[in-house]
DNA sequence: CGTGAGGTTGACTTCGGTCAACGTTTGTGG
DNA sequence: CCACAAACGTTGACCGAAGTCAACCTCACG
């Protein structure tokens, strides 16, 4: 287990296994398939906090998994940022431009960040080759139409509190499926942005924070997040609003 | 031009020519495939009002290409219902189901309404015959992870007069690009339901309607929606909040 | 007809937004 | 390493858009 999904250091540097390790699921690929993958897979810079890993009009190189670090999604509206979703290490993003060879959206590093990109320019013809990763592919765009659907359901269906939980809770149960601390994390999230993820305002969000921190359900204090109470954490997450 | 999409007996009964309109957008399918992709189209009696498609839960059959009428693509948190989508004549649902094999969520009838079935059950197979029905299925998959996240902008960034307008100006582009009427048509929807896809209540939705109707905008009566001024519509539909 | 679902309208409430003032952290450059 | 500025976070007072509640209207359909 990892201490922290951010430190970079402590992560492998064989960046096609890292590939691997994010498109095995659900079924794994075969040990012919990997060489080809191999060949696929390009190695970036550590983006720094702050920095575009695309933006919304530029052409569709590849998708990226992410090795370490966090990237945000999001778009602007009428000036105003949405956030669509936040990536961690083992997400795969970039999907939804696969068709159009255009990424709609912004993405960019909420902190030191290291991503291997999965070159699909050609598509046709690595489908041929490896039929496997197209069910890959189809997986994870699943997944983002469903995460979607989650999040519409969280936006119009719960309060602030329950946003506010939601959210936690999902991210703790990210951590843990990937086999990283859960009850302590750093997450390099602005409460701003997360504020924004979830159609809720900075100020309400900090007033929903010191009420879980005055109940002892959980802090979270420069970057540092600290669950005391996931039972209760849940139960508010998952609770009728009436 | 159809007069009216819901006009089944207008319809072409041609239930496999009706899958291959639906499925050759981007790229058209070759002569060759037609005969593969026409064995993959199943015949369903019309379901009427009520009724559904399938229920979140069931075992995944096949997408469905909407031929007439209006699909409703629905979920239920804690008691309360959560309106992802409305399917009109040309969509095709269902592909959120192919990865997970199971239907996540309801899809239900709004008016008569007739589908053809496209089985995939045996997708891999396909992909190898028809590489390019792969593409329509990424196709559609990318504009419904599109069309969420332009749903949680609406949702998150827009007045309520905006959304309805939002709301009503997109199935005036949807039907025009689809050639039917759209200054003037049926829409079964109740405005329940439009206020329960746009986060609104039902009261707020009669309060906007009166109010574009008061200002000569558009006028919906009993399911026929007049558009007088879709000028006004757009610009309100796009029009910062502030 | 009559009944029940859907729609309308008005009065009132509320949750979360807005505004403002202040506290705290971060990061940069001397 | 410190100073300072800018960005971020917190707290309180107040506000407002949309929700809630209730009464009533309308219409489709048995």
């Amino acid at each position: 287990m990892t201490n922290n999904p951010y430190n970079l250091n402590k992560h492998n540097s064989n960046c096609s296994q890292c590939g691997l390790q994010n498109m095995c699921f659900p079924k794994g690929l075969f040990r012919t398939d990997i060489d080809l993958l191999e060949s696929l897979v390009t190695h970036h810079p550590c983006l720094s906090k702050g920095e575009y890993l695309f933006k919304a009009g530029d052409a569709f190189v590849s998708l990226f998994a992410i090795k370490a670090g966090l990237v945000k999604v999001y778009s602007n509206v009428e000036g105003k940022e949405v956030i669509h979703g936040f990536y961690l290490p083992g997400d795969v993003l970039g999907v939804d431009a696969i068709v159009s060879q255009k990424y709609k959206f912004n993405a960019r590093a909420l902190d030191m960040t290291s991503v291997c990109g999965i070159k699909l320019s050609e598509m046709d013809k690595i489908y041929q080759l490896i039929p496997h990763l197209n069910n890959h592919v189809l997986n994870i765009m699943s997944e983002e139409i469903l995460g979607g659907r989650l999040h519409s359901e969280l936006l119009t269906k719960k309060s602030a509190d329950q946003r506010v939980a939601y959210f936690l809770w999902g991210m703790v149960e990210r951590f843990k499926s990937r086999g990283y601390h859960y009850t302590e994390f750093r997450l390099s999230i602005l409460h701003k942005e997360m504020a924004t993820y979830l159609n809720l305002t900075p100020e309400t969000v900090s007033r929903v924070l010191s009420n879980f921190s005055r109940k002892s359900i959980m802090t979270w204090k420069k970057k540092e997040v600290l669950i005391y109470d996931l039972n209760a954490l849940e139960k508010l997450a998952h609770t009728s609003i009436d």
